[in-house]
DNA sequence: ACAAATATAATGTACATACATTTAATGTTG
DNA sequence: CAACATTAAATGTATGTACATTATATTTGT
């Protein structure tokens, strides 16, 4: 569907407004689908992917700073989202014993079950990333013209 | 810049995950740029984007309903960036007399120069908006694909 | 006219983001 | 070694998002 009808906003100032307020409200469009599809799982989407990390790193531990560092989103709240997580028993937090300033982040049975059952569900799945309605040569474009968007 | 530069992950699933994690990582950046160049103005992006609203309808008001139709984002809560915007003195608020239901909402003088002095600044320049790299062939392929996204 | 339904905004709670400050451990240097 | 600097994480505060609930005012149906 077109983004004028979208949001029922028949003109824009120009087409770089145009195509600007198109990728904010279609990145947030796709959110809103991925949220929905962990909310039957009492996950959110930044829970997800740090679980996705600590499984990466799975059986070494991570530390906060190693999350930071692999998160799309560099200033959030590391810590806290692991606070949910640990609650939920989903990681364990223990003091890292080599350097007790840090914390040693690791997925638990459990957590790692969540995810296996996350993802046989198909959450990754092509129409469930929104990328179902593009050709391979269509991604290539979009991702194409992203990156040059970022310059 | 590629996306597996940017994200330091030299490797995807596939390219459906590529692409997505392109798009969500592309407008969050997008809206670190725009939410810096607000920021010497004491203003947020949704903030902003409430008084160019009232901009638009002045100088008849608006209601909280007006304010969440036109919103890129309907689920967020007008109500309370209205708080914000008053407390700032750039806009006012009313019960309406002919619905008591309703509250009239009007921007200022305040925030109509505030407005004014922001966009005097270049702040929706296609540069600002990260539009800068693009022609304007690929906007449009950009736009299309992202309405095909969509479906 | 009056009870029930609906409309409109505000409020409450959980979570996340943005950014500054604090606490504790470790490194460094005179 | 003691003072200072740096590192790692946690905490505090303001804002926003998501979703449910509440408080009033108005509309509707009988």
């Amino acid at each position: 569907m077109r983004i004028e009808d979208e949001i029922k906003q028949p003109v824009f100032r120009d087409d770089y407004q145009k195509t600007y307020i198109n990728l904010i409200y279609t990145a947030g469009w796709l959110e809103v689908q991925q949220a929905a599809a962990f909310k039957p799982f009492g996950l959110t989407l930044p829970q997800f992917n740090v679980l996705r990390i600590l499984r990466g790193q799975h059986p070494l531990p991570a530390t906060v700073a190693l999350l930071i560092d692999r998160m799309l989103d560099k200033t959030s709240n590391a810590s806290r989202i692991v606070d949910r997580l640990e609650e939920k028993q989903f990681v364990t937090r223990r003091v890292c014993p080599a350097n007790r300033r840090a914390v040693d982040i690791r997925i638990t049975e459990k957590g790692l079950e969540l995810l296996g059952r996350i993802e046989d569900e198909g959450v990754m799945s092509p129409a469930r990333l929104g990328m179902g309605n593009l050709s391979a040569g269509e991604m290539h474009q979009l991702s194409d013209l992203l990156d040059k968007v970022r310059g």
